[in-house]
DNA sequence: CTTAGTTACCCACATTTACCCACTATGGCG
DNA sequence: CGCCATAGTGGGTAAATGTGGGTAACTAAG
């Protein structure tokens, strides 16, 4: 599970260290190192999956008919932009300037769990995301929590 | 079950000591010391949830569809905010300052048991949530308590 | 084959965190 | 009233984490 958010800087070699906890979740949870980074299908941010989580989302696409226009711009945008790896022996990543551009990641790097993927913001788009305006309590009620 | 509240310092690492009857409820009534505390999604403070039930609000937030983005804010705010840990041999948890900042933690902490999970006060915010402004008849009336 | 650019790996340092020990305060009990 | 057990607080230290930079290996282009 991966819970909490953590910044951590980016050097000019676009390496960023993965926050230990998301490192031990890898190991623990999912007894497999290797994750898959790329662009989130909705935000301005990237998404980590373990690879395991991966094969379940291409799966999801599988079930999805190839002549759907959707579905041919998420493997573009997604699945073509998205790259294996794992952390090195300091536990960093390098990502691809691609990525970077598309996330706007400058130096601060903020790292936010979300329980089966981790997302990946630049530092002050990250700020703006989680402003306190007020969440609508009748939509709380709603949802049921 | 929790109930009771109970007031602790912090010191400046951030370190505060979980009231001991909440301790023994947890290991008693959930045999699990480990707990999450993030951010109350309404109130200016932190809940803690013992893992059991921070698995089942997990749950709940899994049947809301992702396209929903209360739900997405709900993700960042309070799942990419929480912290699994457990306390000490001293009892202490260490705050991150993302959360202290969140319920403007200062010294006195509050601990307040809302039955199966404790919320987290500023001592200044718990005295002025509990002023005895009147609670409106009618509505208790309308609440059938 | 050579060379420039990139990537992976290694070392060293700074900072943070977890852990341990010691002291104080409080309440129950004889 | 004094003793003991438990709860809570403060601070020191070793380990873990994060960061910066250097060098060797690798890749791709000329």
């Amino acid at each position: 599970m991966f819970i909490g958010n953590y910044a951590n800087t980016m050097d000019e070699k676009g390496r960023v260290n993965i926050p230990a906890v998301f490192r031990d979740a890898l190991r623990k949870d999912y007894d497999d190192e290797r994750m898959v980074i790329t662009r989130d299908i909705r935000d301005a941010c990237l998404r980590m999956y373990p690879m395991h989580e991966w094969q379940s989302f291409l799966e999801a696409l599988k079930k999805i008919p190839s002549s759907n226009p959707t579905l041919r711009r998420i493997q573009r945008r997604v699945v073509s932009s998205a790259i294996e790896c794992m952390a090195d022996k300091q536990g960093r990543v390098l990502l691809p300037i691609s990525l970077r551009e598309h996330a706007q990641l400058s130096k601060t790097v903020q790292f936010a769990g979300s329980s089966n993927t981790v997302e990946i913001w630049d530092e002050k788009l990250w700020q703006h995301e989680i402003e306190d305006d007020a969440i609508d309590p009748d939509m709380l009620e709603q949802l049921g929590i």
